[in-house]
DNA sequence: CTGACTGCAAAAGGTTTGCAAAAAG
DNA sequence: CTTTTTGCAAACCTTTTGCAGTCAG
């Protein structure tokens, strides 16, 4: 679990700072989570970690394959670990919530699109959105 | 195609404003675009029109379903008409190119999403995130 | 006429940047 | 000691909002 993420990160020319072992500690334990809300997790215990650090930590962790983003709607990106397993974002435009689902379920898709048109898709970075089970009903009933 | 939306807007208690019919023009002109593409191009034709009308007429146009958007990474959305073919966005996250497929190659996905989930895929809203042939190509040499 | 719609300007949300000080190796 | 990284403040970009005037019906 705690890899050696530090190594990951010396072996890419990257310094080892308490700001970046932070924010991946963040990320690990929301799960999903924004920049805004990982500040108020790292901040938890470093007050005085800034916003700007967060997005250029981010940035860095992205780089070096710790972490991924997806996104989720209008707003702020969410950021996950990339030890998580790997989940599909449906994003219901009705009631905004948001749940996850197994990759398995678009596994032939992701093969198809690979056939058809080269493209190698990012699994964890795919959003569909739709309406939810919850909201087709509330709808129905109309 | 120049169908009756003045009709459906009326339907819904929407007055018939230039700048509707403009916005509405320009959605299908340029296929694929965002509020500030709009802006520019619904100005040629009427340059006192502002950007929070086109965000406000978006809004309304989407809601009585003349158009739909679909996020297409970090930055603004692309508005599309409802007229033009449904379609998913491959969204390279390297050369930040789109390509645009047709839906068939997720028909099964989507009926899995409805059988597992209960979840209604708004087709035309679909991005998928990854690498292109490009790319990838591109990559393999190094 | 009356309420819906628009333009404008200001605010809000999210992200990026320049710079000097602090910290890593 | 050199170079990266950080904190801070300001800039930036996109979207939203309040308000007074305008226009569609």
């Amino acid at each position: 679990m705690a890899r050696d993420w530090d190594e990951v990160l010396r072996d890419q020319g990257y310094r080892i700072t308490p700001q970046r072992q932070l924010v991946l500690e963040a990320v690990n334990t929301l799960g999903h989570a924004t920049p805004e809300e990982l500040l108020a997790e790292v901040q938890k215990t470093a007050a005085a970690v800034n916003l700007s650090t967060i997005y250029r930590t981010l940035e860095v962790l992205e780089q070096v394959g710790l972490v991924t983003h997806a996104h989720i709607g209008h707003g702020a990106p969410t950021y996950h670990s990339v030890e998580e397993d790997a989940h599909i974002h449906l994003v219901c435009d009705t009631c905004q919530d948001v749940q996850s689902i197994s990759v398995d379920a678009a596994e032939l898709f992701i093969q198809a699109l690979r056939d058809k048109a080269g493209f190698e898709t990012d699994v964890s970075h795919v959003s569909v959105h739709g309406q939810c089970a919850k909201c087709m009903d509330r709808q129905k009933l109309l």
